[in-house]
DNA sequence: AATGAATGAGTCTTCATTCAT
DNA sequence: TATGAATGAAGACTCATTCAT
């Protein structure tokens, strides 16, 4: 149809459908390649091997994050509290919005486990090691994270965010929670006999504990609460 | 004979010895035939298919995990919150020693969030779906937190815990925390440009975080702090 | 049909009937399968991989090979050089009734020149490397030299062959103009516009000049020809 | 332009350098292409397919080939006999120095083989076949046995070469004789248990037997020797 | 003459699973 | 229970060749 503009967006964007209906094992290179409307070949002329595609598609999976990241930022108006509250919001928007690249950066923080340590190093696909994208992604994965960082630091600076807390490990803790939380969706999700906890359930308090955690001084006066919903 | 569940033993701890060495995918069943001793036609004499096999060693993961709630659970002398604490020790420490039986849980846990939803059951192998194991698994999952519950609802009663928190969800906050805490070890060891932040560092600052979201007033004067290292 | 005592065989000999007829190249191990009877996988059962199939190939070609220079080696009341000259007759003959063995032999040669030069080496397929028929190969495949060496001691001794020839060079002279006869029965057959040359031509000339080469003081009164002829 | 030419030997010189390096099957056009430092479409323009490219080769190396007999034909005041010495000394250098040209007459002569017998012709590849290249070899392809042949006529003529031999055969039976050398150093380079031949022991050998064959009344008193080494 | 994106037939190979014994 | 030969569907990947520009 009108796509003749990219190919290799193209293939992207039809490995992320497919990927998304019926999984990165079940999808095979000559579905992406029909799903595009182009010849298995051509698939293998730009990308070398699937490894090397789910490389690039992650690749754009954090350029996307990234720039969600950014979006909020660049909000004008908004205390380091609340950027790191709305960032939450859009974070867990994205992860639904976005499964496969969701996935894709939760299967690269995998990989970067395995990757810094010695021992676990050689389990990772020869394949993945070899793709350009893999090499970008190691250098590019943790600007959300500095993005993020930043957002605390700006909540220290305005009070919105307790003095003592240092912005690193205060994003990476925020963040490891919401994939927590994500993770956890499942289980809570379950009607248990003796347990009924539904997302319903959990979200408010999940959200007071994480915000408790970072409030400042400020926040006793202004009594901020998350934009929207999280969930 | 005794023989019987000796072979099932021998099959499954084959199979977590070598998805540990080199992963699920790569491992063949004949590998795992061969590991145990046996032939490869008697294990699916045990196991109906590979995915069985994997619900199977799942299944056994929850109770191995489930004990270790059990054991913390069952320690005299203990405020709700040294509980909560001593349990993230462990969970930590289980996840570094029980590699597969970790991720074997967090797998499950993603197979959860699918079952849960009516739009992505459908995604979930046929194979998984008909595991007399998977469905053991949607009996007993919940017990482990069950009795992560049970500790907090302690803390509630020993005053260790803050009153206003609602047992269940304040376990699976926890408990999802620590799995973010997980995921998040692959770029917190990276070494960035600007962003240098190594697990040493990352652990105190995580800690004082969810000890502070969950403390009761008791905590003023008892300065409790978690026994042992989580890392 | 009546095939099923030796699959490993039934394998081997399809491969050779394809081999003949449409060349190595040419034969997809499914053809080779579906000659034989079986299914593909089997065929992948009992060798690990094309090139083994046809290293397999070529260890039977030598052991067969091996066997004609028994056979003259044990015929009683011959002198060396007669046993010498019907060596030749049968290697002749086996190029021509078994090409496919022939051919994988001259193959081996190839590559045992390759493997035999550290610079070359690297030029063999890693397959064929691993090959446990290759590696058998490199064992065995100076055995029929080795007989063929007796043979010319022999008629060192009986007085047949000239007593200054090295056995074990003179054989490896005599098989090489074999090898190069055969070679060269290419352009001899071509029908030029100046050069009328046939393989009848060629024949006595080059029986005659190998002869002369070998005879000994005996010849002179004996007058041995070959018996049968060569070509 | 003078450009065509040009980049016809380009590519040609590129195809030997790679052909020697990874092997004919191993060198894919693009890389040829690459090498010669065209594009790969310009490759199909000069030659029509990758066995044509391979035919155009071979040609060349026939014409450098016959070129290697003119040199020595040409040199005044040497005996048939001292040519033809000198002809093998050039031959198993020239197999030594163009290994891939040496190669491709070897394989023309195999397709020879194939070509003259009505049963077999019709396995040669149709690509091979339809090559102007080949077409043209088959008319050529006698030259350097035709030059040959004149040497030992020479020889005859001047009383270096037995007076009874046939020229044309003569020469086919030393050129195989050479052919089958080259082809034996892979095993002879062997160091066997109970067979211990190296090149240096077999060269002597093979030296004398060849003269032996050749040697006319005048040898006796001129007592030529091979001029240079063989090898 | 020259390019290089695009094609797609062609093949090897793997491995979960079955089943006759 | 136990074996292991046998199956066959499934899929990644290559590369000679074409052709629109």
């Amino acid at each position: 149809m009108a796509g003749e503009k990219n190919k290799e967006k193209l293939i992207l964007d039809s490995a992320v459908s497919l990927f998304t209906s019926k999984g990165y094992l079940a999808t095979r290179m000559e579905d992406v390649a029909k799903s595009a409307g182009i010849s298995k070949g051509l698939t293998y002329f730009y990308f070398k091997n699937k490894e090397d595609l789910f490389m690039a598609l992650t690749k754009k999976a954090f350029d996307q994050f990234k720039d969600e990241f950014r979006d909020v930022y660049r909000s004008k108006g908004k205390s380091g509290l609340e950027m790191l509250s709305d960032l939450m919001v859009k974070i867990v928007a994205f992860a639904k919005a976005n499964q496969v690249y969701y996935d894709a950066i939760l299967n690269f923080l995998d990989l970067l486990k395995k990757y810094n340590n010695p021992e676990t190093r050689k389990l990772i696909d020869p394949k993945t090691m070899e793709s350009v994208h893999f090499q970008k992604l190691l250098e590019i994965h943790h600007e959300p994270a500095k993005i993020g960082s930043m957002m605390v630091s700006q909540g220290i600076k305005d009070g919105s965010i307790r003095a003592e807390l240092q912005p690193e490990i205060t994003f990476y803790t925020v963040w490891s929670m919401i994939i927590g939380y994500e993770k956890m969706l499942g289980p809570i999700d379950y009607e248990g006999k003796d347990l009924k906890i539904h997302p319903e359930n959990w979200e408010p308090g999940f959200l007071r504990l994480m915000q408790e955690m970072l409030k400042g001084t400020i926040q006793a006066t202004k009594k901020t609460t998350v934009q929207g919903s999280l969930f």
